[in-house]
DNA sequence: CTTAGCCGTGCAAACGGTTACATCGTGTAC
DNA sequence: GTACACGATGTAACCGTTTGCACGGCTAAG
């Protein structure tokens, strides 16, 4: 393994002239750092991060912590965040904490020394990880995590406000009997769509108990609801799943069962992954432009790492825009209509 | 920042014991042991993963380098690398290479001394890569790359009898004009689908020049193609497309334009993302279980990073499978064959 | 009772960089 | 011609860990 005091005897110099040349500081003679350069080119020499990162604190890398890496959902979050990291030279260490939230604490700790910064999206409820286990010194990012708890800056989507637009926007399409199809308990964007949805049913159709399924965000969640619907004598005329992984599962169990998908029963979800415009019927969602969030906050988080103090009150509310597919029967442009709600006010 | 000699010291004793302990070697006295462990977790203290490494050339972390992170592809190739790597405590850090083979040598640098093992995933045809640019030290599997040039192991998709079975297919379905749409140039996998079907069509068809259109994996290069199709006058009845992505896009160009696949016309892909079970109708395709590459190869990387020493003889090339669906008319049961290729035997 | 061997522990030298400080040589001002 | 300042380079300490080696106390064998 080369060393830098291999580069240095080659060029005939010091290792901490070596050491300046190669970091691009300016007290070195221009001949001094040409034969240096030239030396290392030859040598193949490629720095050692741990060593450097030992001294210098800095590891140029961006760890990121993600629940679970099913679904379009995170690929397009990583795919989001490396295209801002790669751009200002960073790497990406990832630190998959596959749910559960000892998990995650794991993670968080193995992260320390390894990374300069951390991009993080909490499993369900973030209290109790915000109490001890976020290192003060290293700057953090929550990814669709709750404003509040702790001052840490964060990137989300309005979630309450989406499920609104969603479910006013089956109402106009004629709906009356809305069934909703939640995320996972604790989880939090689930909880907020579920509050939207149950208030809109409440206001607009004087709703106070609709029909609500259990599910957890994966597609066989979706397959399930559609049984129970068929089975149960649930009468419904629409379907808000969560998620449009859901949705995408109960349109196809529904279809293989005879049922016409914007006619006999209008359905919709929440994200606009890839996937929703090519299912048919094209399903109608919320688009939370999911890399975006991941570009947002990556963005937030190179600003802390070259020492601006951020805190919640930069976080972002990113307000998702209704998109109208033929799941909800039309999609003639004057319905492609967007939810007005300003970027940064919480949804509540 | 709390380091071991904080915790030697708390503990009483020296820092060579307490790294002793930390590190679970047995010459240790059980109550020295818990001693430390106490002052540990009470501190909470983390080692710095520099400076472990610096000594015991240890990172404990996978580089990935994929050349993109688009479509689904990608992502279920980390998933299923992710899956393996995190059960063996192993971290990934991720390296874009954003598709040109410069972007590739700088990431496959800036690994050196952040790994412990290397999976990379080149761009197009590897030649100049591992001619100096592979780390002999550093052990490394080769995602869908090529069987021979440096005796590196990899795993990988026979391309060639895969692209076979989709042209015999679409024979024996009936069509007589098919036409295929290519991968990026100097795409291996692209060259050898071409292949197949070239040497299909000659062997069933008498075909020596069939119409080949160019695309480059990306769903925009399908919907030219579609274009292609239906202003020129290209007389067919069958399209094969070197990915799944392209294939969906052709389609659903087709689609609009009032077309009927899977009797009009019939398309097939390859790779099977999870997308194209869910598109209308169904995509007939090529089973590769990208996951499992991903698997496969961590699996064969661990191995490595063990000690055992392994060479080009120990790559895979997994026999990817016929998956019949709705774009290629029928999928009764006895449609849904696969191909009989043994594991192993390098697609030539 | 002596001595050899073993086991738990401590000391200190690496690992490969960065950087404060010392040093040297040159040009400039008097 | 001497003194001073300044800029380029070298010396060496340090970052936090691991680990070879030495040491001392104990047990067991002679």
């Amino acid at each position: 393994m080369v060393t830098i005091r291999d580069v240095a005897k080659a060029a005939g110099v010091s290792v901490a002239t070596a050491s300046r040349a190669l970091n691009g500081l300016d007290n070195v003679t221009r001949a001094t750092r040409e034969k240096i350069e030239l030396a290392a080119a030859e040598l193949n020499y490629v720095p050692h991060s741990g060593a450097r990162s030992l001294t210098s604190r800095q590891t140029d890398t961006i760890g990121v912590i993600l629940p679970d890496l099913f679904g379009e959902f995170f690929s397009e979050m990583i795919r989001g965040i490396d295209l801002v990291a790669h751009g200002a030279g960073k790497h990406l260490l990832l630190g998959n904490m596959h749910g559960n939230s000892h998990e995650t604490t794991k993670a968080v700790r193995a992260m320390r020394g390894r990374v300069d910064g951390l991009l993080l999206m909490p499993p369900d409820s973030t209290a109790e990880l915000l109490n001890g286990n976020l290192d003060p010194n290293i700057p953090t990012v929550l990814l669709n995590a709750p404003p509040g708890e702790g001052d840490v800056p964060f990137v989300a989507v309005d979630s309450y406000a989406g499920a609104r637009a969603v479910t006013e926007h089956l109402i106009d399409r004629g709906c009356r009997r809305i069934v909703h199809i939640t995320g996972p308990k604790h989880n939090r964007d689930a909880a907020e769509r579920l509050r939207g949805f149950r208030d809109v049913m409440r206001e607009r159709l004087a709703e106070r108990d609709p029909v609500v399924l259990p599910g957890d965000f994966r597609e066989e969640a979706g397959q399930e609801a559609a049984r129970l619907l068929m089975a149960g004598q649930v009468p419904a005329d629409g379907v808000f799943a969560a998620n449009d992984l859901m949705a995408v599962g109960l349109m196809g169990t529904l279809i293989e069962a005879g049922m016409t998908i914007g006619k006999d029963l209008l359905v919709a979800g929440f994200d606009d992954i890839p996937l929703a415009k090519h299912v048919t019927p094209a399903l109608t969602t919320m688009h939370s432009d999911i890399a975006r969030i991941g570009s947002s906050a990556t963005m937030l988080l190179l600003r802390m790492m070259r020492g601006e103090s951020l805190g919640a009150k930069d976080g972002w509310v990113k307000a998702p825009s209704l998109t109208v597919r033929g799941s909800t029967g039309g999609n003639s442009a004057a319905d492609d209509a967007t939810v007005e709600r300003a970027a940064g006010a919480p949804g509540r």
